[in-house]
DNA sequence: GTCTATATTCTGATAGAC
DNA sequence: GTCTATCAGAATATAGAC
């Protein structure tokens, strides 16, 4: 009887493989835009021709799709750090907005893949978008333990803070324009759907 | 003495070319994205062939700016036609909100081109970027006319707009999700900065 | 002002040897 | 799983005839 070995090297060697692909397109989208992305220039940092990128990924698509899937994994993550307190609603609610404001501008060519169609041809794939909804689940589920709960609400709130992103990104690159907004637009949006507690800034 | 005529037939009929060549462009940008404009298939739809379009615009990049100093001269336009009534601050508000989200999500790729950085390459020419000034400067005297002249309020007032505009092109795609919000917005800022009147709409 | 011809380079993707 | 060879096409831009 020959005991199977419990880990499987080759499988762990495969991902690693696709996790550098992934990683050297990160590099290029960072530094000359999501449609700049090319597979030659991918396997140039991987080392490989780019034929053989099709070993690992079926297309390019697929790569934008990896791409999609580790973005909204990565700002489930983030989220997940922001521990609510439900005493203080408001500094919660700044808590979670700085969190996934700072995520958000840190990687211009991120953002875009996550939340604007700047890739005519690419979908996400139904796992890919499943990624997106588990950091949205996550962001929902903050807003319930603060006592937001109407979805009319959950909507205002995120059209603040991808408003603020918007801006800062748009017009103050790289400053803190719209960022230092944010306890402001907190105050208002408590304001607007009954949240106790006191304000963050005074008025005026 | 022979009398010079007072139109000029040929810079009139060389303009006319030029915004054929934009439209041309537009129409693939609405249809398949702004980075699939081609000079071929521009061409193609003005009834030139590629290289002849050198004659009118030399470059390509110099199309993609004609193209964004005729979005801006047209969210410019659509905003002049707002005339705010400073005895109903709100109301006005709503206007000129509702005015610009209609404008921006009306065309996908003119509000890319207007405020996305989606064209890796593009920059606006001085005279381009003046047009977008001169848009800011319709909202910003729209604004001083109901009392808002704070620069730190008037960022608040852009950043809720664009919020609204990016996750309705972003979520809700055709729909009215956040179109319908508008005025709850409108209602949080003008609670915000101090503005007086009645509430657009009930509280809750 | 428009044309043909061409330069130069790049693109994603497939076939098949090793 | 990576390679070479290749496909089939598209891209922007320039030179020079008419």
């Amino acid at each position: 009887m020959t005991a199977l070995p419990n880990r499987d090297r080759r499988a762990e060697r495969r991902e690693a493989t696709r996790l550098e692909i992934l990683d050297a397109a990160w590099q290029i989208a960072r530094r000359d835009g999501l449609a700049a992305v090319t597979l030659r220039e991918v396997g140039a940092i991987v080392g490989m021709r780019p034929p053989s990128l099709y070993s690992h990924f079926e297309s390019k698509n697929a790569i934008y799709d990896g791409m999609f899937a580790q973005a909204w994994a990565g700002a489930r993550v983030a989220l997940s750090k922001v521990e609510p307190d439900p005493k203080q609603p408001r500094r919660s609610l700044l808590v979670g907005a700085e969190t996934f404001f700072d995520f958000s501008v840190a990687d211009v060519a991120r953002y875009q893949l996550m939340s604007q169609a700047v890739l005519p041809n690419f979908e996400p794939s139904p796992e890919a978008y499943a990624e997106s909804q588990g950091a949205y689940g996550r962001m929902v589920a903050l807003m319930h333990q603060v006592g937001v709960r109407r979805s009319a609400d959950l909507d205002l709130w995120t059209a603040l803070i991808a408003g603020a992103i918007s801006q800062q990104l748009a017009n103050d690159f790289g400053g803190t324009r719209w960022r230092q907004q944010l306890p402001r637009l907190v105050d208002m949006f408590a304001d607007a759907v009954g949240l106790p507690g006191p304000k963050l800034r005074r008025t005026r």
